[in-house]
DNA sequence: GATGAATGAGGATTCATTCAT
DNA sequence: AATGAATGAATCCTCATTCAT
């Protein structure tokens, strides 16, 4: 089984290789969050960010062009982190009123829970076009739109739902990230917001406190 | 013209002086606020400012101890202006959802017709820490409250009452300087808060579209 | 007088700037003129050439935007020299044998007495794109055209005669740069390049020892 | 073909390994060829020499201990293909000028049959130090010196004489290498040296045109 | 042998601030 | 007051080389 051996140990060689490439780039996105989640988002540099990983300059360029990418790719792990919790909840339901509901005190659970993620989240929002935004950005409009059809919301500008929505959920985040706040902030928080995208008060908070499964991780 | 321009005495040259530092040193501000509008607190530098206002670099410095003195003078103006338009309004009433409503119109409102400005506002309220928006806080803290008390508003944590009032205004200020908005928006954006904060939909939409005194500048 | 004393002052104040602006951008083409021919043309780094300017870092960033940048500055300082030298003289005739001897002879004595001048328009031909050696090309072009046409040279491909004289003259000034050579090594190498050129001999080096006036500076 | 395979002696395994390993080698040089033809010396970096040869990093350092070493052993390859054009034909006649036009007319052929090693050539040349050029400038030497002594050249200085030869070639290959030119363009290079160096235009066309025996290779 | 991740010294570049004119 | 040349600390970036797998 000579070649069978051969073929294994490149494999096996190719795949520690690449284990190792994940691993180091893993640990300096982490670093970053952390980093960042101390001294804030521009003070850090790119110094700061390989003394916290313990690497050589130039393994951060093996890795990253630029802090900014670095930062690009930190908030790319934060959104996938989300979206892991977020999209088997999607699954269980279609009123759009609880899957607002549910993006919503998942992302601000998200936020109290690991914070720097939250915090990244939340700078990132208005830099970078949106990249990480978008994708929520996206989710959110579908929602409002067939809420509006199927005359679960009554909001009169799709433009004014939005700017409640994210506006809000952004301000939360920020809050459940720098204060203290009460442990059902996140259904209080979601339940304000589809009351004022037109739902009555009662059923809005009926749905906003929903029970909902916990997350495995 | 030479007789009066010799005759010119020193009070009038000091004055004449004084408008020219007084100009200059508007020139500065308002060449910071369209630069900070577009890129930010941090990205601009001090080149940035001069090559903008067209003055030496040595000038500057003859102004603003400091780059970030320029941006503190900047966020004061903002303030100035904000306090003219809107301190004037909420001396006429004592409604608390009136008040709301007139203080998210009335941002809105000026972002549209200095998008500068409102761009700056926008940079500064996450800060949360600049005067601008502390004053404003309190502001908005206070009729919160007192809303509450009469009556008018329904909000379960004022945490979340706050961060749904704040976070709206921000996002709907940002929407209104980079996209085209309904004339009525600033009034949509109000009403919606409103109901966000527990009004009843016809009562909110009622004191969001109550008219206003125009702005005098 | 006051406005004149005013006026003059102004002017004074942006002559004396510019002439130091001037100055310093010259104190580093010279600089660099030195440290090249010192420690070659590779080796040098931007440091090298601050310290021997013994002007601070920034410095160097507010008259260059890279090492390339003085290195082609200085260069093109090398191109004025030279031009400076033999523009006069070939007012002084329109024979084309003459004008090709004067434009080798000047170069190489040029590079005789300013080795680290020639050394850099030596090393700046290949490189640039020939910024420095195009205008040098097309006035050869020029003449070797011309002299076919009169009857004075008899080449039988002008790329093949552009190659004698560019190739023969570079690697003369190299000579010339790196060794000791004959006090008439320009004239020698004018007359073997118009013999190459189709020349009789005797003509040939006829033209090649024509007295020249002496350069001025 | 197990049994072949299995069948494989020692010996055929190391001629096998031993033909790997000089392949390598070879594309690693004929791959440095390419880039320095392109790129000068000092511009490319071993990452460009091994992402045009596909290997690894590591595989580099395998086969040269430096950069350096593998610059020189590609001007050695350069050499030895020189070497093996020229020097047959070398044994063929000792008149200095048919030596001097075969050089020459050998040189520039060879450049627009290989550009690489072409390229190479002219970016050695001005080295001198390097190995080619050396060996080229000996033997240039001594043919400039027996063809004076023997009556067939009458150039004045050796010097001059040597910056002519060696000037026009490296301009000729150039030329050759990056423009379209003659089919007779080296017979044209080297009638025109012969001239400079003092034949007669008559002869130095007629030695410059005599038939060469093709190259095998 | 081949691989490619890690290294870190060497160099390049920016930019807020000072100060002589 | 206005100017803009000079400064240098802070930071960024490249790339030849090493070495564990």
């Amino acid at each position: 089984m000579a070649p069978r051996t051969v073929s294994r140990t490149h494999e096996a060689r190719a795949k520690i290789g690449e284990n190792k490439r994940t691993r180091t780039r893993a640990a300096l996105i982490q670093v970053a969050l952390q980093v960042i989640s101390e001294r804030g988002f521009d003070a850090p540099t790119i110094d700061d960010f390989i003394a916290a990983a313990d690497v050589a300059r130039g393994t951060f360029y093996n890795y990253f062009k630029s802090r900014d990418e670095l930062l690009i790719a930190a908030a790319g792990h934060v959104a996938d982190t989300v979206d892991a919790e977020i999209l088997p909840l999607f699954a269980l339901t279609h009123d759009p009123a609880q899957r607002v509901a549910i993006a919503i005190r998942k992302f601000i659970e998200m936020s109290i829970r690991h914070p720097d993620q939250g915090g990244l989240l939340v700078r990132m929002i208005p830099l970078s076009g949106g990249a990480v935004s978008d994708e929520m950005r996206r989710g959110v409009l579908y929602d409002l739109e067939s809420g509006q059809k199927l005359g679960r919301f009554k909001w009169r500008s799709l433009q004014a739902a939005l700017a409640l929505s994210m506006g809000t959920i952004t301000m939360a985040i920020r809050a459940a990230i720098s204060e203290p706040t009460p442990e059902n902030f996140p259904e209080l928080i979601a339940a304000m917001v589809l009351q004022g995208l037109g739902m009555p008060a009662r059923e809005a908070q009926r749905v906003a406190a929903l029970p909902l499964p916990e997350p495995v991780a």
